[in-house]
DNA sequence: GGTCACACCTATTTTAAGCCCTTCAAC
DNA sequence: TTGAAGGGCTTAAAATAGGTGTGAC
């Protein structure tokens, strides 16, 4: 039987034109400041994008280039990760990133996690949307957030009284940003005036397979200044890239593990920097 | 205030006396060991790791550890810890999972009321097995979660209870047969006010 | 207040108060360690109360030092001590420890880590001066819990941007026999179980080395690693007497712990043995199981180069096969790459896969992670539909009242929940 | 002693591989 | 007496935020 909500008011009309709908850029009806925002987020983000390379317009749309030519990225001798050749004493260690710079990986991170942030514009009284909304937990003496899920795009988000909400677990922007949507409607069925502000990607989590094993120890000791290998703690060894800045979780299988990117370009840029010194310590010898 | 893991090195490690306790007197001349981390006297910068000069002892000769013996025969205590937060859960059975998909068509995605619906289950248990299930089986989540049930309390938990119940009385019977046993009897009737 | 009443450092019950430096001091009569105030038998909320009476007499002390600071190179020192570090040790320690202090990302933690800083500073010290040191023989000394320690030491780590070497497995062989009793008769240790300790470590550190060798040290923690080898070389030194000793009964004579995960490291050093085996012509006849090879694993040391470049198929082939047992990769390609996800069929592609172990066909050495199928949860495969979204599909009211309950329901978890 | 400005607990997500703990199955 | 297996913890990142710990001023 239709579940119809206690509380009406709001009702099923109203939504188009909040911002929760369509209409991205040159959206002409109400609430224009609402579609100007958004707009300026779209190109800031898109800025964002360009500055590091075009790549990320590529692999939003899906449908990503096999070979990722990724001549901006890796041309620059690394810029940040100076320490190519840490120290000139280091004994033996003949490794050396092998790879002339230029050439490409040929492995396209995939993209795991997607942290996006959003401001419903207004006060949320957490009690009554826990209750109304079977898709919610709300425990004001263990965490002070309703606890949301959706099935599509399968998230999770923790929605705030002050009308701020985190949006988590979707697997590409637009994921993120439709889930986020989502919850702002099912926020505004409950009877909230809910906007659509400053929506943002906050966190991106990467991974993928480089197929050979990696020598860690050999790593670390190279790499000191931006590593950190504690077998005793974590098998994977710690990596902080310093251009782009994310961080790298490199274990022994090769597989690896990228995450604190605010654009996925962020998250291809660190790849195809370390993938050349991952592969000088595949070997044994 | 809590524990003290016990076997605080017990035994292990008393024959090592002979080792006098003024060590490391001579290593003291080994300029090698301490290349760096002069540090502290000026108070100044010390150590710029960001000058990334820093380096690594272990690049340089294996001093210290090499022939400073006498102290080094002393050995770490190397008590292996072990001590480590971590909760055991009971694994779920068959059964016990179907009445978790019928908590999920009641309640919803509320894992501390299901929590509820589970006595012996803490609400990270139930997120857990959410989160498990989700991945293994996401169609059964789906499911559950469109099919909605009444939320009757009542009628869970005495399910519920009879359901554990049956269970426990198969292991029981599993036992039983190999060394007959008085039964004893589970989950006697708990408060059955949903509250 | 742990194990008050007890030296870490032996054991001993026997403890004196020796009234030395500004604060009356706790010394082990058996061992002579100095079991500081605070530093190792109280907890920080005890040592509120020592304070007033420690501080009284360090009126000279330099006033700008915070009591936090104080008390804490107090700490450090008297860790040192009991640890018998060099003097070297102890300043370098010191310095880290008000660097630290000084740094703003240590100002506000709170007194439970500001405990600990104190013990990561000497952790690091040790580690920079390559002295075998286990977090686990820093974490016993200070009692405190792995995970705390090891967040303040990752955070330490992090915060000054220090280099700390890794520990070496070579160094910690030597320490770690030390407290293994093997070394001479006694009540418990059989006549034929007593072993020469220069033997035993050498033939333990290259056993360590093979293992590193074949991939069975990286990742993994180092104690257990040692403890597994030192019982391989403790039973092929002398097999006749020793092969039918558990590795159990061993740990237990010897008078050392067995982490779990040894029996692990000890499972798969002896199967590389026997693949190292199965390359020796006259070994082969024997039928070796991983009773027998522990017999002859003075031989397979000595040929380990040979043996190993055989027994599997290194570098070349190696390259081609890796990427075989990594497993599927439904998504690994990339969303829209044709070559790199080569159709759905990609489970096991590759014939060198998992377990299949015919006798002696050379298989790629990898790490056993990536040996062993190990089978896990995988995320449903991103469905066509997925990566095809703008994120501005138009939302159904349909699909959000979904989420919605009904009047009824309302009422019925009003009820549930106790809410008015 | 109060203010200030952080720390840091609770919570969410996701991948990686190792370790811990319990239970239950063959020996 | 062993192991295997299953479940949960560790590490990284990031936003959200109240309540409380913490120490300088």
């Amino acid at each position: 039987g239709a579940m119809t909500p206690g509380i009406p008011i709001f009702s099923p009309m109203m939504p188009y034109g909040t911002g929760l709908t369509p209409q991205p850029v040159q959206s002409t009806n109400s609430l224009s400041i609402l579609e100007e925002q958004q707009r300026q987020q779209q190109q800031q983000q898109q800025a964002a994008q360009q500055s590091t390379s075009q790549q990320a317009t590529q692999g939003t749309s899906g449908q990503t280039p096999q070979l990722f030519h990724s001549q901006t990225l890796t041309t620059a001798p690394l810029p940040g990760t100076t320490p190519l050749y840490p120290s000139p004493m280091t004994p033996m260690t003949p490794i050396t990133p092998a790879t002339p710079a230029s050439e490409s990986s040929g492995i396209v991170p995939q993209l795991q996690n997607i942290v996006s942030t959003v401001n419903l514009g207004c006060k949320l009284d957490l009690k009554t949307i826990a209750l109304r909304a079977r898709n919610a937990e709300y425990n004001p003496k263990r965490f002070a957030a309703v606890i949301m899920r959706i099935r599509e795009p399968r998230t999770t988000a923790l929605i705030f009284s002050s009308g701020k909400m985190v949006c988590t677990g979707a697997k590409s922007e637009e994921q993120s940003r439709l889930a986020a949507r989502k919850y702002a409607r099912v926020v505004q069925k409950l009877g909230f005036p809910a906007k659509f502000l400053d929506f943002k990607i906050q966190n991106m989590v990467g991974s993928c397979d480089v197929k050979f094993p990696i020598r860690l120890e050999g790593l670390v000791l190279t790499h000191q200044q931006f590593s950190s290998y504690e077998p005793e703690l974590f098998p994977g060894l710690i990596y902080r890239m310093i251009k782009p800045r994310i961080v790298l979780l490199i274990f022994v299988s090769g597989k690896v593990v990228l995450t604190g990117a605010k654009v996925r370009a962020e998250i291809y840029e660190a790849f195809e920097n370390i993938y050349p010194i991952l592969k000088g310590f595949r070997k044994t010898t | 205030m809590k524990e003290q893991e016990e076997k605080s090195t017990p035994d292990h490690e008393e024959e090592d006396e002979e080792e006098e306790p003024e060590n490391g007197e001579e290593s003291q001349g080994g300029p090698l060991l301490v290349p760096r981390v002069k540090v502290a006297e000026d108070g100044s910068i010390i150590l710029d790791e960001e000058s990334l000069t820093v380096e690594v002892l272990r690049t340089k000769g294996p001093c210290v550890v090499e022939e400073n013996d006498p102290i080094f025969e002393r050995g770490s205590t190397t008590t292996y810890s072990s001590f480590r937060k971590s909760f055991y859960t009971k694994p779920w059975s068959n059964k016990e999972t179907d009445m978790f998909f019928l908590a999920i068509s009641m309640v919803g995605t509320d894992f501390s009321l299901i929590g509820r619906l589970f006595p012996h289950r803490a609400r990270a248990e139930i997120k857990n097995k959410f989160k498990r299930e989700e991945k293994a089986n996401g169609w059964r989540i789906d499911k559950a979660f469109k099919e909605k049930r009444p939320f009757d309390f009542e009628f869970f938990a005495q399910l519920l209870e009879k359901v554990l119940a049956d269970e426990e009385k198969r292991k029981q019977k599993t036992v039983k047969s190999q060394k007959p046993k008085e039964k004893k009897p589970l989950r006697p009737q708990k408060k059955p006010k949903a509250k | 207040m742990a194990a008050r009443g007890r030296c870490p450092g032996c054991g001993s019950a026997a403890l004196v108060e020796d009234a030395h430096y500004a604060q009356q001091q706790l010394v082990c009569a058996a061992c002579g360690c100095v079991l500081a105030e605070g530093l190792l038998t109280t907890t920080y909320a005890e040592e509120e109360h020592l304070r007033e009476v420690a501080f009284s007499q360090s009126t000279g002390q330099k006033e700008q030092l915070s009591r936090c600071l104080q008390r804490g190179i107090r700490r450090v020192q008297d860790l040192c001590k009991v640890l018998q570090l060099p003097r070297v040790f102890e300043e370098t320690a010191v310095s880290y420890f008000q660097r630290a202090l000084q740094h703003p990302s240590f100002h506000l933690v709170s007194l439970e880590k500001k405990e600990l800083l104190g013990g990561c500073c000497v952790f690091v010290t040790c580690r920079q001066h390559n002295w075998p040191m286990t977090m686990g023989t820093i974490c016993s000394l200070l009692y405190a819990k792995q995970e705390l320690f090891a967040s303040v030491y990752l955070s330490l780590q992090k915060e000054l941007g220090l280099s700390v070497p890794a520990l070496s497995l070579m160094d910690l062989v030597k320490t770690h026999l030390n407290s293994f009793r093997l070394f001479q008769h006694t009540a418990d240790v059989p006549a034929p179980f007593v072993e020469d300790k220069e033997k035993m470590v050498a033939r333990t550190m290259q056993i360590v080395e093979l293992a590193s060798e074949t991939w069975l040290v990286t990742g993994r923690h180092p104690v257990p690693i040692v403890t597994a080898a030192a019982f391989l070389s403790w039973q092929s030194l002398q097999p006749a007497t020793r092969l039918t000793c558990t590795f159990a009964r061993f740990c237990k004579l010897a008078g050392v712990d067995l982490p779990p995960p040894a029996h692990l490291r000890l499972k798969e050093l002896l199967e590389i043995l026997l693949r190292m085996a199965s390359q020796l012509a006259w070994l082969r006849v024997f039928n070796m199981d991983k009773k027998t090879v522990v017999k002859h694993i003075g031989d397979l040391l000595q040929h380990r180069i040979f043996l190993l470049k055989n027994a599997f198929c290194l570098e070349d082939r190696e390259e081609q096969c890796a990427a075989g047992p990594g497993e599927d990769s439904p998504a690994e390609g990339s969303p829209g790459s044709p070559l790199a996800t080569g159709g759905a069929a990609q489970e096991e592609s590759c014939p060198s896969e998992g377990k299949r172990q015919r006798e002696g066909g050379p298989r790629p050495l990898l790490p056993p992670c990536l040996t062993n199928p190990r089978k896990r949860l995988r995320t449903a495969a991103p469905s066509a539909s997925d990566s095809s979204i703008t994120g501005d599909e138009p939302i159904s009211d349909s699909e959000i009242e979904q989420y919605l309950r009904g009047p009824e329901e309302i009422r019925a978890f009003r009820k549930a929940k106790a809410w008015p």
